[in-house]
DNA sequence: GTAGGGTTAG
């Protein structure tokens, strides 16, 4: 799922303007980067790990004189490539005490790495020194800060900064910038504001590249608004801006995504008329694509056709198969497929642990998946909250409640932390098995804790009760939820409305159905396959009638558990069947 | 600064 929930926080963006005032002082940059020529040092060559790093740095520090800084930024740069953050900011505090002098690109690799530590109130509360040291800031610095902002999902928080920059002139945005603010609201979901940002790069002195409509066309396909991002398409190629490699991807994603695979092949001839090549991504999108259709034969053809034109699988492409299989249940071939890839020397990542872990699931094969999840940690990886998802979700559905609790309990108070998801499945558990209390008590403290929640959570909880026996209950939890700003979706209304029709309160559940069309939230055809189902169950088969032809109208169908219901009650109650409208005709399935 | 893989309620 792409969208993710949005902060409405704003309370760490200091005040811009401030910082404005002061720079326009008469505070000089720093200027001591020059004639500093000390001893030659390689820091790629020199650093492999991070006790080189902190050898090197130790090193650095007694030289005299000193490294210059850009050795210094250098060799902070190369640890925030190895990932340790933490690392450049006990550095980066060391020499302040030590009094080395600071840059704005050390200050920037500084600020990086508090946003890639997520804590971008850290990388705020660095701005000061800028100041003090009479260093500017400049467009790197605010852009950094940005995908910080976003990284934490801080949306509000990166515009607002974003807008308090242009319009108070303390940077020009350029390209970069731009991208980032476009990427960060259309990987949230934001793809009308990221469109209008589009819009107003073409009128202002920035123009538009092909990284931003790559950002633009990507965005539209996610939403499988291919129409859309075909426009775009053939609006850059008239600017003159040719696609690449990234375009065609996306395209050919969101088409593969939406089944059309006619117009996949269309785009693929165009890019390679084009000499644009298919490169791993793309083949790996078309096997994805064909796996996740089912058609996993075909999905080995494009592998090999792959290894033909000198375009080596990799990691993404074993998992995407490993999955296909695993979707079909041949979760045999899938550990084949896993088999495989150690032997191609490439070690399967988390993911891959995932896919094979849900395939055991899947089948009910729990022993299976536990052991893997035992081995992800002999492997020097560590188990998401997904993994632990999957399994407790396995564990819940063949009965195994002892072994979901102490999951469960691990993650709570070793890691990895659950999630909203990981909430849901045990709180689904617990009423399965009629622990209603159990269940409850666990909804009341995450409600108290006021722990993110959204609808689907609030639907476990509402069917949980509804199958419980507890109709009241459901109907206060769904009463709720309005109060709370999550309205019901149409899953909801379901819930309720089987709860209802299962206790045989048809009024309700009617009543139920005019609400939900009230509040435009369409039924589906799960609603109407409860309805029939509530109907044939407290043989209403006259209403039962009426309500099929509305179905048919809006060319619903009987799903095979109404259809296996109605052959019960027909074997039970032949006449039954006259009662069944002529359907067929008038069905669009 | 852009493209590909995993969990998830009726």
């Amino acid at each position: 799922m792409r969208r993710i929930l949005v902060s409405k926080s704003n309370a760490i963006i200091p005040s811009i303007s401030s910082f404005y005032i002061l720079r326009s002082s008469s505070i000089r940059p720093y200027s001591s980067l020059k004639g500093k020529v000390g001893v030659r040092i390689n820091v790629e060559n020199e650093v492999k790990c991070l006790d080189d790093a902190v050898n090197l740095f130790n090193r650095m520090v007694r030289m005299k004189p000193l490294p210059s800084l850009p050795v210094f930024c250098k060799l902070l740069k190369t640890m925030i490539n190895m990932k340790h953050y933490y690392a450049v900011i006990s550095l980066f505090r060391e020499m302040r005490k030590l009094d080395i002098p600071i840059s704005e690109f050390i200050l920037s690799n500084v600020i990086n790495s508090y946003c890639l530590m997520h804590r971008v109130d850290c990388a705020f509360s660095l701005l000061p020194i800028h100041l003090k040291s009479g260093i500017p800031f400049d467009v790197v610095t605010f852009t950094t800060l940005i995908r910080g902002l976003f990284a934490e999902n801080k949306v509000t928080d990166a515009v607002v900064l974003f807008k308090n920059l242009v319009r108070e002139k303390i940077c020009e945005p350029n390209e970069i910038m731009y991208g980032t603010v476009m990427n960060g609201l259309s990987k949230r979901g934001h793809t009308e504001k990221t469109l209008s940002l589009l819009r107003l790069m073409e009128q202002g002195n920035t123009k538009p590249d092909i990284y931003i409509y790559n950002v633009v066309i990507d965005a539209f396909c996610k939403d499988r608004n291919l129409d859309a991002a075909i426009s775009i398409l053939n609006e850059m190629k008239q600017k003159g801006i040719p696609p690449d490699i990234v375009t065609y991807n996306s395209l050919i994603d969101g088409l593969c995504k939406l089944g059309q695979w006619e117009k996949v092949k269309t785009l693929f001839s165009e890019m390679v008329n084009l000499n644009i090549y298919p490169d791993v991504h793309t083949f790996n999108i078309l096997i994805d694509g064909l796996c996740k259709e089912g058609i996993v034969e075909d999905a080995e053809e494009v592998m090999k056709h792959m290894v033909g034109k000198g375009v080596e699988p990799d990691i993404i492409t074993y998992n995407v198969m490993m999955d296909g299989y695993c979707l079909r249940g041949q979760v045999d071939r899938a550990r084949r497929v896993f088999d495989i890839m150690i032997d191609k020397c490439i070690e399967p990542d988390i993911f891959s642990y995932n896919i094979l872990i849900n395939g055991y699931c899947k089948k009910k094969e729990v022993a299976q998946a536990m052991q893997l999840l035992g081995e992800i940690s002999q492997k020097g990886l560590k188990p998401e909250t997904v993994t632990c998802n999957t399994i407790l979700h396995g564990l819940f559905e063949v009965g195994g409640i002892g072994d979901a609790k102490r999951v469960y309990a691990e993650m709570l108070s070793v890691g990895p932390k659950p999630n909203i998801y990981t909430h849901s499945i045990v709180i689904d558990g617990y009423f399965r098995y009629g622990l209603v209390e159990e269940a409850m008590s666990l909804f009341n403290k995450l409600e108290r804790k006021r722990e993110n929640t959204d609808i689907a959570f609030y639907t476990v909880v509402i069917n949980g009760l509804c199958k419980n026996g507890k109709l009241d209950e459901a109907q206060s939890v769904f009463e709720k939820l309005s109060l709370i700003g999550l309205p019901p979706n149409v899953r909801t209304y379901n819930t309720m409305i089987t709860g209802f029709c299962r206790q045989g309160l048809l009024d309700e559940a009617k009543s139920m159905l005019r609400k939900m069309k009230k509040n435009s939230c369409l039924p589906d055809n799960v609603t109407y396959n409860v309805f029939v189902q509530g109907f044939l169950r407290w043989s209403k088969f006259s209403e039962m009638r009426t309500f099929m032809v509305e179905m048919a109208d809006r060319g619903f169908s009987f799903d095979a558990s109404t259809a296996g219901f109605l052959v019960n009650v027909v074997r039970e109650n032949p006449s039954v069947l006259d009662m069944i409208p002529e359907l067929h005709s008038k069905n669009k399935y």
